[in-house]
DNA sequence: TCTGGGGTCCTAGGACCC
DNA sequence: TCTGGGGTCCTAGGACCC
């Protein structure tokens, strides 16, 4: 989708199509009603606070702004540019809206976000011979009319290509690309055009004087091995030459949930406790609704820091049972937290709940949060809250598989298999 | 002008088991 | 008392993406 929550914002305040619009920031940044019923949009350059684009219009970008950038510094650059909070809820309605209707042109649909789709056209009708551009046509027209939205697209034989190309036309862009015109059209790009190919790596590739995806194809596969590992370094190759496998994805389950928050200033974990305690405990609370709503048990509870240096630290403890439960879960947040050193002040705090079980296929009834908060007690009581290394009595945790618990020697007949 | 929130995947070492 | 190889799980960090 183009410039995605922008033009969402636009649907609304169409006044304010054809201006520097600029989504991000965070709280008080929405419209006011003048008396004459007028709005009254908030400025960039009343802006102060930590918060960064999302998303900005095309008009934004020409003066220089884009997501990922601070406010404050687009400020700077685009003073008058309006300002608009983020509204996730609407996004994610218009993000219903688009799939449904990309879907009803082809139903093999593949999520990658809020604004993003992979279809997998291969076994449409006539998708074959020339059919590849009427296919791209119906899919723009079937999102404007469902959402009154642009989009730009990119049709090729692979994710890889589609993913390059669908952005060479932006915005309400249609692109298509066969294998035979990857030299004269891919290879000129910026290798950092090649989705996978970050910051990171886009700096070290510059440092082998490889810039476009062309240097990169024209690169030994034994130099980009032994700079990059084999695994990635194999990927570069296989990218470069716009070769790419990987199916349309119409399913997956995730992986894990989490929720984090930057404060307004930077806190101590001591001599800011009374501000942090019930941030974490919130924190906690709404990842167990999100699991809860979801319909997800986890068995690791992590935690995650960025402190005023911007140095992200992390830290994860695996329960014995599944949980789903904002006591359970914030009593091992906790026993995490003991494991850090708090000297620094602390930007961000989140919590994660990871490996994640579907609730119905969870083996048996969760454990019962008392036995939990019987066990993590032992963390909280140790003498060493710094080590690394906990004991767990599993006398004191209800099991999941009571049977099982039972069960003594194995049979002797086993004993000699093994 | 300091840089959000929610994710995935990969690597790597140590524990522990066979 | 000195060494194997394979496999899984746990934990921490990092790159990357939307």
């Amino acid at each position: 989708m183009d410039a995605f929550y922008a033009s969402v914002e636009l649907l609304r305040y169409p006044d304010l199509r054809g201006s520097a619009v600029v989504i991000g920031g965070g709280r008080d940044a929405s419209p006011q009603l003048n008396s004459d019923g007028t709005r009254r949009y908030a400025k960039l350059r009343h802006y102060a606070g930590r918060g960064v684009i999302t998303t900005c219009t095309y008009e934004a970008r020409a003066l220089g702004a884009h997501s990922g950038m601070g406010v404050m510094k687009a400020a700077v650059l685009a003073p008058d540019a309006v300002l608009l909070p983020v509204d996730f809820d609407e996004y994610r309605k218009y993000s219903r809206l688009f799939k449904a209707a990309a879907r009803s042109v082809a139903p093999i649909l593949e999520d990658r976000g809020i604004d993003e789709i992979y279809l997998d056209i291969t076994e449409l009708p006539g998708a074959q011979e020339d059919a590849g551009r009427a296919v791209g046509v119906a899919l723009r027209l079937a999102v404007f009319e469902a959402t009154g939205l642009t989009c730009s697209v990119g049709i090729t034989p692979n994710k890889l290509l589609s993913k390059i190309c669908s952005d060479l036309d932006k915005p309400n862009g249609l692109t298509l690309l066969d294998a035979a015109e990857i030299p004269a059209r891919i290879w000129p790009l910026p290798a950092k055009k090649i989705n996978g190919i970050g910051p990171k790596a886009t700096e070290k590739l510059a440092g082998f004087n490889i810039h476009t995806i062309g240097d990169l194809a024209a690169a030994e596969p034994q130099f980009l091995l032994g700079h990059f590992g084999k695994s990635y370094g194999a990927w570069l190759h296989e990218a470069a030459n716009g070769r790419d496998e990987r199916p349309v994805v119409t399913f997956s389950e995730p992986k894990s949930i989490s929720r984090e928050t930057t404060f307004d200033r930077d806190l101590h974990a001591v001599r800011d406790r009374a501000a942090l305690t019930p941030i974490f405990t919130e924190l906690c609370i709404k990842l167990a609704g999100d699991l809860s709503r979801k319909g997800y048990a986890s068995k690791t509870i992590g935690i995650k820091l960025r402190f005023d240096d911007f140095k992200i630290v992390t830290r994860d403890i695996t329960l014995p049972a599944h949980t789903m439960d904002a006591k359970a879960i914030r009593h091992a947040a906790g026993a995490c937290l003991k494991r850090v050193d708090l000297s620094r002040r602390l930007r961000l705090l989140g919590v994660r709940a990871g490996a994640l079980v579907k609730l119905a296929d969870l083996p048996a009834k969760p454990v019962q949060t008392g036995s939990i908060e019987a066990a993590l007690s032992l963390f909280e009581g140790s003498d060493d809250p710094s080590s690394a290394h906990f004991q767990w009595d599993a006398n004191l945790l209800a099991s999941p598989h009571p049977a099982r618990v039972e069960s003594v020697e194995p049979p002797a007949h086993e004993t000699a298999l093994k």
